[in-house]
DNA sequence: ATGAAAGCGCTAACAC
DNA sequence: GTGTTAGCGCTTTCAT
């Protein structure tokens, strides 16, 4: 069916062994020969196996990658960072989505594992270490980006989400916000330390933290807007409600300033609503919303940096952890229009 | 170093045959020497080396899937519906992105045919059948998404674009608008038919085609919001402007209403815009905006179905065309707000 | 510089 | 029912 190495041996009356050199510029082969085998190899276009290939030689030249869910922009720009860096090493990515769900992410670590992938780069869903007991067991080179999880003593690229938490509550604070809010996650390391940004913030200011004010909630990631309705209705209870609000990503944040409207609220005059991540509509929403960039490509790329660095052996598994800084961007959401729009 | 069937085998003192069989079900075996073997499988963890077994049986059990951007929430999509439907069928899905770069998806093509696909689903860039020579070439079975390529005469499963195109358009003629025009893209199959859908609305309505506003444009997809801010300030340069703009996608919309905006012209008032492909902020803009939706998700179910039939050779190779309906969301930037928003 | 032999982990075809 | 024998297409090691 397709060509062999041992047809083009065979045509060109060379061994197989020779070929295969060739191809993978190995020493060892005369220079008149390699033209030939070259020349034949173009000619009858030639495409290596690699199920072959992975299989006698041990390594795929290949990395997978699992995110958490593929159509939040955020992780397919992470993915397109960590592609743009495999390709040019001539390594390829395998790239699965585990939908947010643990299992799937657990099936999915087994698959690739199974397809041989050389390093394993996830950004994972799993909040404990049992998910990860096949991988650590096959020696498999991993990296974390985006979210970390406790105990799990590998390396690590993702954004510095403290930062990202006080960044954000100190851009609110300095417009001279009283009542911040925080409509956040649960049990994932972006959420918890998001929060602690937010209460360090407070404090550094000599806020207080109002627990009253602090909304947390499940399924901002894939429901964020919904949730960010909700959560942002819940807020608007209170007694005195918030003047300000620091939502865990942008579409929680869309949910805010939709419930917001709603109530007849103006952003920001009454409430000034900051999101994170910056996605790529965020500047043309209803009102063009303030938010932390994160630098997804980044760390998609360094993440691949990362793994190709630990598949060649030139890092221990023990982990650096790389934590890049977030952006802060101030939008209509937060800072109003200084000219009229309209 | 990992587990393998010979292992096991000499565990239990049985062949390695016979494990091999217990593991894909196959009959032969007796019931007490499967029950040991199982047990023993799920004692040590086994998990079958994929290499080896696609090696060995000339099958891999996965599916390539290539996508001109993965950014692009309706690639991610289709790719999240491809995916389900793959795994409810224990095939697992190898997804790439070609960037929208017609050498870097011929690139992954040759690289999922290398690690040996079953079938490969592929939302091409190219406009012609050239890349496609290895494909054809290697006879795995292939289906066509979103695009087709002319004279390429495998399977396609796609939106009806000419629906969409007359679709939107019809929606603006109800409005009873008179000077609709269009902003569209090039070369591709989507572009053409929904220009098409454009030209047969207005002819069966009796409104004159103006080629005048009909602009054609390059980069609706990656840049669509600087191209549609572009295209539209060109069209506000003609004599008598539109009063309607049917957009190739929700992204060009996206400009376009920045663009009428900054030329403080009303959306819908002056000027309706109608974009297409349903992302899921539209309905978050500063103008709630107008779409054709194509059902991504189904669309990448479909086509990993019949990619499935394909491998199982239950249909033949020359393909099936298959045309999703699109469906009309009216939004605020067509037909306005009933009540007042703010 | 070149090639023969062994083997990667598995499946397929055929014996017993 | 169970095992034996050949590969799959390639790389690796070690002779020559």
């Amino acid at each position: 069916m397709a060509v062999r190495l041992k047809d083009i041996a065979e045509d060109l009356g060379v061994s197989l062994v020779t070929v295969s050199k060739v191809l993978r510029d190995k020493p060892g082969v005369g220079e008149t020969t390699r033209k030939r085998v070259l020349k034949r190899v173009k000619e009858l276009n030639y495409r290596p196996n690699m199920l072959a290939r992975s299989l006698a030689s041990g390594q795929s030249c290949s990395v997978g990658l699992i995110v958490p869910d593929l159509v939040h922009s955020f992780f397919a720009e992470v993915a397109r960072g960590a592609s743009a860096v495999l390709r040019r090493e001539s390594y390829q990515l395998f790239l699965a989505s585990a939908e947010e769900e643990p299992e799937l992410e657990q099936q999915e670590i087994e698959h690739l594992l199974a397809r041989g992938v050389d390093a394993l780069i996830i950004a994972s869903c799993q909040n404990n270490t049992r998910g990860f007991k096949s991988l650590l067991k096959s020696k498999t080179p991993y990296v974390l980006v985006d979210r970390y999880i406790q105990k799990l003593s590998g390396s690590f690229v993702g954004t510095d989400d403290i930062a990202v938490g006080s960044m954000a509550t100190e851009h609110l604070i300095g417009l001279g916000r009283k009542r911040i809010a925080h409509i956040g996650g649960e049990q994932i390391s972006t959420s918890i330390e998001r929060l602690n940004g937010y209460k360090n913030a407070l404090e550094a200011n000599g806020q207080p933290i109002r627990r009253e004010l602090v909304a947390l909630r499940a399924g901002l990631e894939e429901a964020g807007i919904e949730t960010g309705i909700r959560a942002m209705s819940d807020l608007l209870r209170l007694r005195k409600h918030p003047d300000a609000v620091f939502c865990y990503n942008d579409l929680t944040a869309v949910g805010a300033i939709r419930c917001l409207r709603a109530n007849r609220l103006r952003v920001p005059e009454d409430v000034a609503v900051i999101g994170c991540g910056n996605l790529r509509l965020s500047e043309y929403l209803e009102v063009p919303l303030s938010t932390v960039d994160q630098s997804a490509r980044q760390q998609g790329e360094e993440a691949a940096i990362l793994a190709l660095s630990l598949i060649a052996r030139e890092r221990k598994p023990r982990g650096r952890h790389l934590l890049i800084p977030p952006k802060l961007i101030a939008r209509e959401s937060t800072i109003g229009c200084e000219h009229d729009s309209n």
